[in-house]
DNA sequence: CTATGTGAATTTATTCACAGCA
DNA sequence: TGCTGTGAATAAATTCACATAG
């Protein structure tokens, strides 16, 4: 395999198919054909043959692809291998939810602190973390957790970022629904599920 | 302006730009140029001009783009101007954060009916709307309902959207994560809030 | 003189078609 | 023979550059 540049669209589709892989190894599939696994992910085959081949030979022809070494592959590719202890801002309805969704620790995250502004919510458990003081989060570092996870109103989200960076996080995933500005070494991904329903009357 | 097909990652782009100038809009600035708003949004002016263009001139040259004016054009393009009314079905606690959050009503959705399996939840009430029995889907049709938002476990995800199709929805915004399958003409969109999630630490 | 609107150029991503390996 | 892996062909999206309108 001669080398290429990844192309972003592929590192997208990567946790889908790592995430339906795990659905296939979870009904005891141990084998699938990009064909196979295309029908269950709603894609091609060519895509698939086509994403992969960007890491290398990871299947066997005429045979397919093994399941669980897709998996292993995907993870590290993906640097979900080494698993990642995150921070979690504002728990409001939204904030309370991530919280107990099951499926960060699919991926191997952990959020293992919380945080809020509210005094009434300080000191208070919730899923076994007690809320810290959002004036804490320097803590962060000294306790290795590199990713934030920012569910605060879009008013606040600036300078909660801003307060994130300065606890030296690598990455933050931004349920508030705006724009922030970072350092080019941190990465966010903003999330807005309202956007993702404001484009389906268009399609109906 | 000759005719184009409409990009689907224009139309992706719509709900961001019409989130901005309502934000813009709130602040009372009347007038943005493509630069002003690249700038607000975190994009680069081409892509909003060359966006916009496929519609028609929406903006005066010299001058800039009118914010309500362009709110209400972007509107109409998506569909929103008409308001929608949507049920959601399974209110666990995600469920419960969806029914919460503020951003759908800003797009014009109403989230009007409330649907759970769980006998324990049916008939009580949550943001003041009533809990319904899962079995009573039917009623969509006759209540003018043609969105349906899923929140329900992965393993449900399919039996959930073959019922809102039966129930005559057009669109289904999906949380389940997991691929599920419709007719043609109705339309998924599947939010994966953690697919998001894993594809962060690459880029860290 | 400023900022839009848009063909053309470039870049990026998808699809095809088939060689090559188990 | 069956299915992968991958260059080549095609399609789609982004970026540029500038003519054009207010």
């Amino acid at each position: 395999m001669r080398y290429h540049r990844i192309p972003d669209e592929t590192i997208r589709r990567l946790p889908i198919y790592l995430r339906g892989l795990l659905s296939l190894s979870a009904e005891s599939r141990h084998q699938v054909s990009s064909q196979g696994l295309a029908e269950f992910l709603g894609t091609n085959p060519w895509q698939i043959r086509k994403d992969f081949s960007y890491f290398g030979g990871f299947g066997k022809r005429g045979v397919g692809y093994d399941v669980g070494k897709l998996i292993k592959q995907i993870n590290r590719i993906l640097k979900l291998d080494v698993g990642h202890k995150a921070a979690l801002v504002g728990v409001g309805n939204l904030g309370a939810a991530i919280l107990s969704y099951p499926g960060f620790k699919t991926y191997g995250f952990d959020i293992s602190a919380v945080f809020d502004i509210n005094p009434k919510k300080i000191g208070k458990k919730i899923n076994k973390i007690t809320i810290e003081n959002i004036s804490k989060l320097g803590s962060l570092k000294r306790r290795k957790i590199d990713l934030g996870i920012i569910a605060v109103p879009g008013e606040a989200a600036q300078e909660t970022v801003d307060a994130l960076v300065k606890a030296g996080v690598k990455g933050i995933l931004n349920f508030a629904p705006c724009y922030v500005t970072v350092p080019k070494r941190v990465k966010v991904i903003t999330i807005d599920i309202a956007l993702d329903l404001a484009r389906l009357p268009y399609y109906m």
